[in-house]
DNA sequence: AGCACGCCGACT
DNA sequence: GTCGGCGTGCTC
């Protein structure tokens, strides 16, 4: 015994004293885990390394702050490996630490973002290249000899560059190494992308677009944090605009983000970019190829890429010098990510450009009410661009009252909409009719007994698509093939389709102009190649009449279009949700300016049972203003109940049924009379609007049970903590700013 | 998040 | 008798 014990004080004392730090480790600890730092090996805060985590080694970050003194020693892992990297600077740093806290989400998970590269930490091996000696070997033979002169200037080559280039096997460069003719060196890797220049093809810019690139430019030259709106009619040449922000940034010798909305990355746009700065920027997207992604991280982090094009989680990427954000359709719902870490792309970019101090341009045609709110307040600079440039004139837009011009019996198209397809496609032109429904028609009932066809997993509608000759869920993915006997009544042929999908249009369309050719573009038909080809073929005018979905809302231009029908404007009117009305202001205009881009006059009609709607009246005046007004008013009467009672409650949830889940826990729990809002992290700048420094709550907890007592408490006593549950209260984000 | 442990229902 | 469902707990 007593040895015992002379043992453990010996241990205690002689103990080498091991330094030790805080990481964050990617999982859902509130806190960093603490690691010993081993003899030799120096880390800073900021430093990418390798740590045991329970059976695994995972990636994490060394952190800032003390370590924790509570963590019982015996548990202390060694870092296992200090990457080879740049570590996250101070302003990095702070950006993740802000977003865990604003968002709610666990360190690690936010740090995670920021690491999305599995092997990107080490740097890139170098090439193997070969160049030659001096030496020729004895036996030469034609392909021999067309190597040897392509190499004698004495520059590197790889093997198969070399043999590529001089039209031979590759054994047969392996064949003259082998004979001395050449001797291996290692070659740098190759950057991605060359660095753009700034004025490789300056556009020469004039009236509104002229003043709105100085007004930028004068914002940009105070230098420091701003936030400017572009707001510009499609077409009127936001892009060139803020095209000249970047070269000004890039002559400073920093670096540029520009966020855009997945599916705006086109090859378009990095076409345009080149045009302009004679390289394509860096690309960051959910489909990149994990080696190239591997890259583009690393050549950020070193400043080998001076620009990157990419969706939200670009954001997160660690520049080396970031000197400015562009997000580009800062309207668009694809900047929030809804899973995991709850955040909208645009905000974060504002917090990070505040936390580095340099400027944000966001860019709309139809800027979301929030932005258009931070305008009014002054909090951020409105750059207007009222015009479409050169010869492109806006398309005139009208209403067709559905009430005075009704379709035929059986048909959706009014005989309004139908002649002015009719005159269009005589005058060799295009039109397009926009339909935000997929497949044939979106519900389908037996005509004898009433059975509607309902998904057996989700129980939303089963959408009959004629093409695949299939009823699908749109909610889960079910399907089966359609039937032909009611499953209910076993009627044979008396199920009838119920209302319209693109197919059904389309149908419509060919009965009426049997010789045109009519085309539906809709994202369940093929791939994204097939796609592509089909925007090809009617770009070169191989199609008459387009009836698309929602993905002819983005990018894609259509020269010979001249005629927008939207069949039903309504849609989406009435789905409660709080930006019914803006969602569909923002996706109808960017629907009718796909047309008019020619010089030729062109044309949109609207299909609407509401003509009075404000929405309605702001597309057809071109003039938003009104609408943003009422908006405004609208999200303030809707403006969740003052505190004291549940303001909102923001669950924290594996996944959306969970959370609903979670929402009904809370229902049943509090007293009726209480309104209880459940928002995402990313929609509660929605309740904190007018910048009030209104409370938010967050219940992390995963069991309705603990739920409900928590609900119940809360009512009861007020929110403070509770030691079974974190309940954290924070403010609103603008005060931040 | 992953992963292990542990306790009850249906089957090689 | 085992295989495997997911509820619970743990990782410095």
């Amino acid at each position: 015994m007593k040895d015992d014990s002379r043992l453990v004080m010996t241990e205690l004392f002689d103990a080498p004293k091991r330094r030790v730090v805080p990481v964050l480790v990617p999982m859902p600890a509130p806190t960093p885990y603490s690691y010993a730092v081993p003899d030799g090996v120096t880390v800073t805060p900021g430093s990418i390394v390798q740590v045991p985590l329970g059976p695994r080694q995972v990636v994490g970050v060394v952190w800032d702050g003390p370590e924790d003194q509570t963590v019982n020693p015996k548990k202390l892992r060694d870092i296992t490996k200090v990457f080879d990297c740049p570590p996250l600077d101070q302003n990095m740093r702070s950006f993740l630490h802000w977003v865990a806290a604003y968002t709610l989400s666990p360190p690690g998970y936010v740090a995670r973002m920021a690491l999305r590269a599995p092997a990107a930490f080490d740097p890139e091996p170098m090439i193997e290249g070969l160049r030659f000696t001096g030496y020729k070997p004895e036996r030469i033979t034609p392909a021999r000899e067309r190597v040897l002169e392509l190499a004698a200037d004495g520059l590197s080559w790889t093997k198969s560059g070399l043999a590529h280039a001089s039209g031979v096997s590759p054994s047969v460069v392996d064949g003259l190494t082998k004979q001395g003719a050449f001797e291996q060196v290692f070659l740098p890797p190759p950057p991605l992308v060359a660095p753009p220049d700034p004025d490789y093809m300056v556009h020469r810019l004039a009236g509104p677009q002229l003043e709105a690139s100085q007004d930028i430019l004068a914002t940009l030259a105070k230098g420091g944090f701003s936030v400017s709106l572009i707001d510009g009619v499609t077409g009127s040449g936001k892009t060139e605009v803020y095209f000249e922000a970047i070269a000004e940034t890039l002559r400073r010798g920093k670096q540029v983000l520009i966020l855009l909305p997945e599916i705006a990355l086109t090859a378009n746009f990095l076409e345009r970019f080149q045009d302009r700065f004679g390289s394509k920027p860096g690309e960051w997207h959910s489909d990149l190829a994990t080696r190239t992604r591997e890259r583009v991280w690393r050549q950020v982090s070193t400043g080998d890429i001076r620009v990157v094009a990419g969706a939200r989680s670009a954001l997160f990427l660690p520049f080396e010098d970031l000197g400015l954000i562009i997000v580009d359709e800062e309207h668009d719902p694809a900047f929030k990510q809804e899973d995991r870490v709850f955040y909208n792309a645009r905000d974060m970019a504002v917090v990070r450009a505040r936390i580095s101090g340099f400027p944000v341009i966001l860019v709309s045609a139809t800027p979301s009410v929030e932005s258009q709110v931070n305008c009014n307040a002054g909090r951020y600079h409105l750059v207007h661009l009222p015009t479409r440039f050169a010869d492109a004139a806006m398309p005139d837009l009208h209403l067709v009252d559905m009430r005075r011009h009704p379709p035929e019996r059986g048909g959706f198209l009014s005989p309004v909409l139908v002649r002015a397809i009719g005159k269009t496609v005589e005058r060799g032109e295009q039109a397009l009719l926009f339909l935000n429904r997929r497949g044939y028609a979106p519900l389908t009932l037996c005509r004898v007994c009433g059975h509607r066809f309902q998904c057996p997993q989700c129980s939303s509608w089963l959408v009959e698509h004629r093409f695949r000759n299939q009823i699908q869920c749109h909610q889960c993915g079910y399907n089966e093939p359609t039937p032909n006997a009611c499953p209910e009544c076993g009627t044979l042929d008396h199920l009838v389709a119920c209302g319209p999908g693109v197919e059904r249009i389309a149908e419509e369309v060919e009965k009426h102009f049997p010789d045109k050719r009519t085309l539906v573009l809709s994202s369940d038909l093929g791939g994204v190649k097939r796609l592509r080809l089909e925007l090809e073929a009617i770009a070169q005018g191989e199609a008459d009449i387009v009836v698309g979905t929602q993905l002819v809302a983005k990018g894609h231009n259509f020269p010979l279009m001249t005629l927008v029908g939207i069949v039903d404007a309504d849609i989406g009117l009435s789905n409660g949700d709080p930006r019914a009305a803006e969602r569909t202001f923002q996706l109808l205009s960017q629907v009718t300016g796909r047309a008019g881009r020619t010089g030729r006059k062109s044309h949109g009609l609207l299909q609407t049972f509401q003509p009075q709607h404000p929405v309605m009246q702001a597309l057809v005046s071109g003039d938003a203003s009104a609408f943003y007004e009422r908006e405004i008013g609208e999200r303030e009467r809707a403006a969740l109940p003052p505190y004291g009672r549940l303001v909102s409650i923001i669950v924290s949830a594996d996944n959306r049924a969970e959370a609903e889940g979670h929402a009904r826990a809370l229902r049943l729990a509090a007293p009726s009379g209480t309104d209880i809002a459940i928002l995402g992290p990313a929609e509660a700048p929605l309740a904190l609007i007018r910048g009030r420094h209104r409370f938010r709550l967050l219940v992390h907890g995963r069991r309705s049970s603990d739920m409900q007592g928590f609900v119940r408490a809360m009512l009861q006593n007020g929110p403070k903590e509770r030691k079974s549950i974190q309940v954290q209260v924070d403010v609103d984000p603008q005060s931040f700013l």
